[in-house]
RNA sequence: GGUUCCGUAGCUCAGUUGGACAGAGCAACAGCCUUCUAAGCUGUGGGUCGCGCGUUCGAAUCGCGCCGGAAUCACCA
């Protein structure tokens, strides 16, 4: 069905060619829809016209309204106020709209074939020394649901994820371990392997700062300290012997991660992001080397003296930056060249989106930068989706002093207090255990995903934990609420739903008709800007004016048939737009709740 | 100091390419369940959109300059 946007700009340009013979293109008519507090549906800003029409901002609108209501049955009125023209679109373009194109399942979406544009998305990318804390959740919540909104846009979506599994941060849990672990490990102590790990990377820095206390009191100042505490001493050896393939200490590792990674595998089922490829730093960590030599013989890189090889960005306003350290060891910036090397050699993207938090930001500034300067054609494919911190409401976390609010630890108390909620409301006696469970755990976690996803990615966020495990107002039990409200009514109605069309609609039935007319444009919006905030917001509105309507009005019943069976295809529309628009944010909805 | 980002109600956040008196939620107060799920709905109070100048018929939105905050500028990742 046209999309009635679309025709009024044509006709728009239409009127004005005929009236005032002024030929303009489409684009330049503001349609804009029209605001609550006045009547019609969509609104032309007429002031740009005013030196095509030469006339007062009320007579152009009111010419330009007059032509238009005539020329098409597609609207059926209009009024002016001021320079804005305001249109009615008719009922059959509504009623027409609601029985086709809303009641397809798959509305909004666009199909993905062969020939679709192919992205590759990099997100959670953790290091394997620590269990998974609030700033992760944010990465893979805002990295899954990035990835479900590219694909419903049309786009062939591939989820990767680089796990950081080497470095002296792994050194210093193995050697805490090593040390002082007397041989613990998750079976025998009951512990997460990811958080069993962490206890030792903590333990680490305990030891660690202890000794530089000690250091520090027998004169040395706390830079030298800093580098000659023996236990740092002993992680920098360790990973010398881990460069070297040392067995004993490469059996440590590969016993230490693996606990690492089941435990982590636990916390994104539960988080319920997936990855199509996992790649890892130990693997990868050379890459990019020889491209790096090429760059020096082509002459866009240049070595030291002492060996070390850098790029010259003073042309771009930035500095010298190291890519190969004067023992011809990688760093991070020569990884990430060999890893995009590789990505898009294997893969063939059209686009490169690495979810990294806006600390980074430098860096991938430079990525992009380096990649042009070794002649890669498509560094400009890559994007670095640059998301803000998490704050507390008493300030940063601070992982080493565990002022950090824990993945799991969050994800429990999230389901807890969904749990509370819904046996105080009493709604779900008749369930049985399991399947009560099952909505506890889709609420707590809607409540979080949605209270991160709201907020636009760019910026830095607050979370209260008081404030999310509030189910009121705008957040994510609210919509699974309106859902299952839904179904339910859905559920009642069954038999009563043959719409044949002859109906007359009110206010608020077109209001929600109206809104959903904007669904696909809000995912191409949000797919466009990686945002999937536009989604949540939109969800929120869509739900709050059900709710009303809802209220208002009874589905049920109706006074005619033909009325109920209208009410009951917009609900389930409704129903089916906050089912999908919620799985694009990686939020299952309940049936009942 | 350089670069990037942010500054909207007491708090947390919306505000597509500039458009009609700046919107929600939370918190506070007052109402609405014998009727489709009250995790809902309705109402009241609350703002010099950090400040100033400029562009424009029109600026929270664009430009410049300040003020305030964040991140980053390692032979760490």
């Amino acid at each position: 069905m046209q999309r009635i946007d679309q025709f009024i700009r044509s006709l728009a340009v239409e009127a004005i060619r005929d009236s005032w013979s002024a030929t303009l293109p489409e684009d330049q008519i503001q349609v804009q829809k029209t605001r609550r507090e006045f009547i019609g549906d969509f609104t032309i800003v007429v002031f740009p016209l005013l030196r095509f029409s030469r006339l007062s901002p009320e007579e152009t609108a009111n010419a330009l309204g007059s032509y238009m209501v005539d020329q098409s049955e597609m609207l059926s009125g209009f009024n002016v106020i001021k320079g804005f023209l305001n249109l009615l679109v008719s009922q059959k373009y509504w009623i027409e709209f609601l029985n086709g194109d809303l009641r397809s399942a798959v509305y909004g979406f666009t199909p993905v074939h062969e020939g679709s544009q192919k992205v590759m998305i990099e997100f959670s990318s953790p290091n394997t020394n620590k269990p998974l804390h609030l700033g992760h959740i944010r990465n893979n919540l805002l990295g899954y649901s990035i990835s479900r909104i590219l694909k419903a846009s049309g786009k062939q979506v591939r989820k990767v994820n680089l796990v950081n599994d080497r470095g002296i941060h792994i050194c210093k849990s193995m050697l805490a371990w090593q040390k002082f672990g007397d041989d613990e490990t998750p079976e025998s102590s009951g512990m997460k392997g990811d958080h069993l790990v962490g206890k030792y990377y903590i333990k680490f820095d305990q030891v660690y700062k202890s000794q530089i206390e000690s250091l520090v009191e027998e004169g040395k100042t706390r830079k030298e300290a800093e580098t000659a505490a023996p236990v740092i001493e002993e992680a920098r050896e360790m990973l010398r012997k881990w460069e070297a393939e040392d067995p004993e200490v490469r059996a440590l590792w590969e016993m230490m991660n693996n606990w690492v990674y089941e435990g982590f595998e636990r916390t994104y089922s539960r988080l319920g992001v997936s990855f199509d490829q996992t790649y890892y730093e130990s693997q990868t960590f050379k890459l990019g080397k020889e491209i790096v030599q090429k760059g020096v013989e082509a002459g866009v890189l240049y070595k030291k003296e002492d060996g070390s090889v850098w790029a010259d960005l003073t042309d771009e306003g930035l500095d010298q930056k190291l890519l190969l350290r004067s023992d011809g060891t990688s760093v991070y910036m020569t990884q990430d060249v060999g890893t995009a090397h590789q990505r898009y050699n294997e893969y063939g993207f059209d686009s490169h989106i690495y979810v990294v938090g806006n600390e980074q930001n430098y860096h991938f500034q430079v990525l992009s930068i380096v990649l042009k300067k070794l002649g890669f054609e498509w560094a400009d494919k890559l994007y670095h989706l640059s998301y803000g911190m998490v704050e507390l409401p008493e300030g940063k976390m601070k992982s080493r002093e565990g002022k950090v609010v824990d993945a799991d630890d969050l994800m429990d108390e999230m389901e807890t207090t969904a749990r509370q909620m819904s046996e105080e409301l009493g709604k779900l006696e008749d369930y049985n255990g399991e399947e009560r469970n099952s909505i506890y755990r889709q609420v707590g976690m809607g409540a979080l995903k949605y209270f991160i996803l709201k907020v636009d990615p760019k910026k830095n966020m607050t979370f209260d934990p008081r404030e999310s495990v509030d189910f009121n107002g705008n957040t994510g039990p609210f919509i699974q609420y309106t859902y299952a409200r839904i179904r339910s009514v859905i559920r009642k109605g069954k038999g009563h739903d043959k719409f044949a069309g002859e109906v007359h609609l009110n206010d608020k039935e077109i209001s929600l008709i109206r809104m959903m007319y904007e669904y696909p444009d809000i995912i191409g919006e949000s797919s466009r800007t990686l945002n999937p905030s536009l989604i949540a917001n939109f969800l929120y509105e869509l739900a709050k004016e059900f709710n009303q309507f809802y209220h208002d009005y009874s589905i049920l019943s109706a006074e005619k048939k033909e009325e109920m069976a209208m009410r009951l295809l917009l609900v389930e529309v409704i129903g089916q737009i906050i089912d999908s628009g919620m799985d694009m944010l990686g939020i299952e909805v309940p049936e009942r709740m």
